[in-house]
DNA sequence: CAATAACATTGACGAGAGTCGATGTATCCA
DNA sequence: TGGATACATCGACTCTCGTCAATGTTATTG
């Protein structure tokens, strides 16, 4: 708590942010593993087509087939953008509907950001 | 090329972007190695550490310590920095100094901003 | 209840990543 | 020329990741 306190006096932010001052272990674990569900181009392919989405939302049938993966992958894929808390899932009848979580993609995208 | 332009008026941006529009296999391919190399918290690290030095230089032998981890493996994580376009190596006499090249993240941060 | 459909989970496989000791290469100095 | 220093590369190991076939789970429908 003092750490984050300090740390937002430091930096004028609330996130660690990998261009405001040297990381510790915990903030690189916890930003590396944001990033690691980045990594991987069905899951960047996944997030564009939600952003995409008009209503916002898309359910994991209409991924298998532009995506070209079979859907024990896509939803494996989906799953670990779950878990890094980049979309979020809806259970209606047989279909789940997941929807884009832009907050989180703004922390990682902040921590990207020059702190001056 | 074509396709280029045409991304651009779409998007009003010169890099694909997650939250512009679905990104096709290539360009989910190129962001993804660029986020591969930031899905590590050794690298993450490196790159903060980077940033925070005020002549905005460090060579490698001042990464070794801090992060706890072997020379070798500092040494391949700045490679992989490097090939990723991250950060740039200059050798002056016995040390290779490296600098963070804040394009490149700049642009990989691009790819996380709403287009909107 | 039985059959179907959408999605999740399991198990297994090959490929790739992170790590380090040992070694190679380049540079400086005595 | 020889030794010492800084960094890169190699080889090997372990572990994780992406993938899919098979199976399980949940919900709708007849």
């Amino acid at each position: 708590m003092t750490k984050l306190i300090s740390t937002i006096e430091q930096t004028g932010q609330c996130c660690p942010s990998v261009l405001a001052s040297p990381l510790d272990a915990a903030q690189a674990a916890d930003l590396a593993r944001g990033f690691t569900a980045l990594a991987d181009p069905v899951r960047l392919r996944v997030l564009s087509i939600l952003a995409a989405s008009p209503d916002g939302e898309v359910c994991v049938c209409e991924f298998v087939g532009p995506l070209g993966k079979s859907q024990p992958t896509i939803s494996h894929h989906v799953k670990i953008l779950s878990e890094a808390g980049l979309v979020s899932g809806d259970r209606r009848g047989k279909w789940v509907w997941y929807s884009l979580n832009r907050e989180r993609l703004a922390e990682l995208r902040a921590a990207l950001q020059p702190s001056g």
